[in-house]
DNA sequence: GCGCCGTGTGTCAACGTCAACATATTCGAT
DNA sequence: ATCGAATATGTTGACGTTGACACACGGCGC
């Protein structure tokens, strides 16, 4: 900045003006600066800056390494509003939620040059971490519901999870089953305690659900499960890379989709519309779930106040992954082949 | 620190040589430090430390935002590297190509606070920005071939296209049609090139290649231009996206895969085994292009020198979505019919 | 007994920026 | 003609940290 300041043959204070396009600052006088800038090749350096001013234009994200599909979106999305606003976006990567990994991370955070923290990370592996949040940065938590003491944004799981069974029982099917997502999550709660109560609520049984770990495998694995039932006609998957492992232990065992057995996702996952069948899903939108955590953090950062942020809504998506059950003499009409 | 010196009976001097760990303290000294560092839970600014030492101790990325997902790994990668090498992790996402936006989160970058950069976009994107890179800090390169001037890491793409193509070939297909990826792409280059390759040297003549643009609907798009010719019994997409839009294409049309058709992919999303059929691809390693950049990075940063970086390898994963062509004979016999 | 080295601690200045204040100039209103 | 407001620029100090240097003390070898 001396540099400039000579160069232009003014004070280092009148290039700070023109910098930050604050006080007066005569025509003439911005343009030499800006020449001299431009000649010199000067960047303002942040570390002074936020020395000065205690501010970092800096957001730190705490997400597990090896994240969903919908978390990397969200991620992505966090980083874009978080560059619109001119804010830089500082990723500390967590690789298991031993606690001590956790919470190393927030130290990392904290000496690190952030202004405000998101956390990406289930509730319950968070509650796990025992991690005492710190107080001196806002914290916005996503894909949790500790709300009592931070502002939290989601999506609205139960919503999703009633769509998509509501859309089963409204094809005719008499019951849905269910895959879960893992225990520890707070989404797969979510979206197995909706699926449960709309079966409730409509007088139906709900079966026992499976359980898997969100991955297309453990899908595959329930599927095995669930394959040799001839009762089971539409399975519920709480992501869209279960339903998928669903889908092909259903196949391999000749039984037809959507022909014999419907299979609905979760997620809204880009490819889903190209698999074979079509799988009909429900849309997410993390890309609304991560702008709106930027907003809240901001907003705290800013007013102070507590910003209300409203569940981020989804849509069913019908595809060809889901039918009208077979009748018996369907059944015993066409008994297992292909459809076009 | 002021306050922690006081507290603790030292000098300010003192307290800093107590968190560097420099210098001789002793050990009664040391201890009252650190209670009191304990007790008035003082962390040392950032800001103030960059300001001083220059050094940041952070690592700036630029990528494009929707990315991949190979690159999406790739990002995650060189965060735990970056993490376990005492680094932060700075994201700058870039939405489009347009110049004036690359160049501008270059100018980002370079006011916010880093000691290297690491870029994960496609070459000819960049050449198309016009970007010139800053010259004051370290760059490295993946997905690129800008070798020249900047270290680059990156997958070896010739390898693993001629992996599949060979795969196919062994198999006794005639010769292996080919979906593209993107024009701009240098990857999909580079694959395009290696598979043309292959085919020359076994004498094979190279059908045209199909353009798609990475996703599973412009692979579906090819597949259906492919599907009515019966002389197509091998295709080598250049990801496995496209890989699920040609499986979708053909199986549509009642055509079998792989008893009429053989597809490869190239990635190894970890959802591929699971797909109906199991997707035959080519593996990368992402998590390794990430490590092997940040380490990269780190050796310019500290010992100036270029660091010699190797391409990393891929292999073939073969699974039930390629086999050896049907004779006539076979065709004649079963019509089309699914497998177990 | 003298000087020297190793150890432990304090003082000072500087990193680059910007808020606060001080100063200088211009111009219109009285 | 004088004053005050608006405009334009310079000076100073402080943000929190750490490197350079200075100082103080005890033990060792000669």
């Amino acid at each position: 900045m001396e540099d400039v300041a000579r160069e232009a043959g003014v004070s280092g204070q009148t290039v700070s003006r023109v910098v930050n396009a604050r006080g007066y600052v005569g025509a003439a006088t911005r343009e030499r600066v800006e020449d001299a800038m431009q000649r010199l090749g000067y960047r303002p350096n942040s570390a002074a800056r936020a020395l000065r001013s205690g501010r970092f234009r800096a957001i730190g994200v705490i997400m597990f390494s090896f994240s969903s599909y919908g978390n990397q979106r969200t991620l992505d999305a966090i980083a874009v509003r978080a560059s619109q606003m001119g804010y830089a976006l500082t990723l500390i990567p967590v690789e298991s939620s031993a606690r001590d990994t956790v919470a190393g991370a927030f130290r990392r955070l904290e000496e690190h040059a952030v202004d405000g923290i998101i956390i990406v990370i289930e509730a319950h592996q968070l509650d796990e971490a025992e991690v005492e949040i710190p107080d001196g940065l806002p914290v916005v938590l996503v894909d949790s519901n500790r709300g009592t003491t931070h502002p939290f944004v989601d999506t609205d799981q139960a919503q999703g999870a009633r769509l998509a069974t509501e859309h089963l029982l409204d094809l005719g099917h008499e019951t849905v089953w269910h895959v879960s997502g893992p225990a520890k999550s707070y989404s797969a709660e979510r979206r197995r305690d909706s699926w449960r109560q709309t079966l409730e609520a409509r007088g139906v049984v709900a079966p026992e659900p499976l359980q898997g770990d969100w991955s297309a495998e453990s899908g595959y694995q329930a599927g095995v499960l669930l394959r040799d039932d001839d009762g089971v006609t539409a399975v519920f998957a709480a992501n869209d890379q279960m339903a998928i492992g669903v889908v092909r232990a259903f196949r391999e065992a000749g039984r037809d989709i959507p022909g014999d057995v419907s299979v609905v996702g979760f997620d809204g996952l880009p490819d889903a519309a190209q698999l074979w069948p079509p799988l009909t899903t429900v849309q997410q939108h993390p890309e609304k779930v991560g702008a709106l955590a930027v907003d809240a953090l901001l907003a705290e950062l800013d007013g102070g106040e507590r910003a209300q942020t409203p569940l981020v809504g989804t849509e069913l998506v019908v595809r060809q992954s889901s039918a009208a059950p077979r009748t018996s003499a369907d059944r015993a009409a066409a008994p297992a082949s292909p459809p076009v």
